[in-house]
DNA sequence: TCAATCTGTATGTCCGGACAATCTGACTAC
DNA sequence: GTAGTCAGATTGTCCGGACATACAGATTGA
């Protein structure tokens, strides 16, 4: 009797550019990722042989096993040594990247507007000055916005930034999202620390956001650096929790 | 005039041993990274070219590579081309592992109680059943813990387990945090998908927590897998926000 | 004086091979 | 029948080398 389980990257059409400049192990891990995304490689099944996979496709073993260990560390691929490598069973979304609210709504199909409320140079608070690495009362960006969905207020977002880093257009700011208006301008984001809790809306807030005031709110603090680990951006904001919530699969560091 | 900035690995004392089971990448790169906890490796200093790291060490340059990549990975390194290999200026912490509130309490010198207020089994909900991906009415474990810090109330956790996965013992629930005891188990976590939000609390919920009817309460809900992609938890938090907020460092993904 | 070009250096990619560690399944002995 | 043992399969680790690519600084030219 024939195995059921046969190595189903075979029928998978695999092959790589050698002329392209993009490298061969991620050639090779875009198209796996692809067939897991697409379903072609169901959870569970098994990867042929990385020796065998690579005699395949002409590559040498470690540029396989460089291709295979990125979607590993993506949580994609599970990795057992005498057994093989396989498709994890549950559905991964996203690792949780350093995304900006604009995105998720844009990926939540939700065509967000923004409002700019401010957007000027104002003197650093001390909270400010600290949370950006600059000294108090130097001169730094204050944008503050509403993010709006179908109409409905969703989101106050208030933001500083240091100063000669980069324009901040009020147009560019109704239309897009910050951090991609940051990267646009050449600015490498390289990580952020978060702290998310909830208070009650002050009158001020509550108005702002269209609820009532002491209802309860969802907050988010982050400071952003970039890779030569300057802070780039610190932001405060407020969020409505009956219209948005924080979603996000995360991995185990091994 | 001598350049100030030498090669700072050589006056640390790197060394390997061959006959130890420990990876010889992994002996390096936890050097490295205790020599930039302990501040021997200051921020911003370039690390030696790999090829001399290599023939210092009488390693081959892949692992010398293999090394310095995991540390990349953690954040704790940035790699550029043509200049070399530096420690990043920000202040990494963690990259936001799979962490219980016990741990994190515990990491915080809280000495967090627990009070266990539910260990039974109940037939599966209909949102219990789709998280864990049982069937509906099949048993499962349902546990309710009250999680208490400098005896005031902080979080009240209810958790559901697919059965005969481990067995939950009340007085283990109370001395230490479900995770711990999960991997105690033989269960390898793999990953997690992770809601955050708020909401108004109910009476019921306001008094288990010692707070007033309509006082804001931060909300988690999470599903665990282990590496096979069974579900293993689901669980529905509610913290106070005053007592609690969820801190945590994240990288981009590359 | 300033801009374009060249050059050295370091990392990025890729190869082919070798041996070790570990898991699965089958075989054997009790 | 059950437990222990063994062999095959597969990934984990490590080596030594080769060439490509990108950045920084020095050199050269306008």
């Amino acid at each position: 009797m024939p195995k059921p389980e046969v190595d189903p990257t075979v029928q998978l059409e695999l092959s790589v550019d050698r002329s392209s400049p993009v490298p061969l192990y991620f050639q090779l891990s875009q198209q796996l990722e692809a067939a897991i995304e697409h379903g072609t490689l169901t959870p569970g099944s098994l990867l042929g042989n990385e020796i065998e996979l690579a005699a395949r496709l002409g590559l040498s073993r470690p540029t396989v096993r460089q291709a295979i260990q990125s979607l590993v560390d993506k949580g994609l691929l599970v990795r057992r040594r005498g057994v093989g490598t396989q498709v994890v069973h549950s559905q991964v979304k996203r690792p949780l990247e350093l995304s900006s609210l604009y995105d998720d709504l844009e990926a939540a199909g939700q065509r967000p507007a923004t409002k700019v409320l401010v957007n000027t140079v104002v003197p650093a608070s001390a909270e400010v000055a600290a949370a950006l690495g600059v000294a108090e009362d130097s001169d730094v960006h204050r944008v503050e916005r509403l993010r709006l969905a179908h109409g409905e207020p969703m989101a106050h977002l208030c933001n500083f930034l240091p100063p000669g880093l980069m324009d901040l257009d009020t147009d560019q700011l109704e239309t897009t999202g910050l951090y991609r208006l940051m990267r646009a301008a050449g600015i490498t984001l390289h990580s952020a620390r978060q702290s998310i809790g909830a208070r009650a809306a002050t009158t001020e807030e509550a108005d702002r956001l269209a609820e009532e005031t002491g209802a309860p709110l969802l907050t988010m603090q982050r400071v952003t650096f970039d890779d030569t680990g300057r802070a780039v951006e610190y932001g405060t904001h407020t969020y409505r929790p009956t219209r948005y919530s924080f979603e996000f699969q995360l991995l185990v560091r091994t």
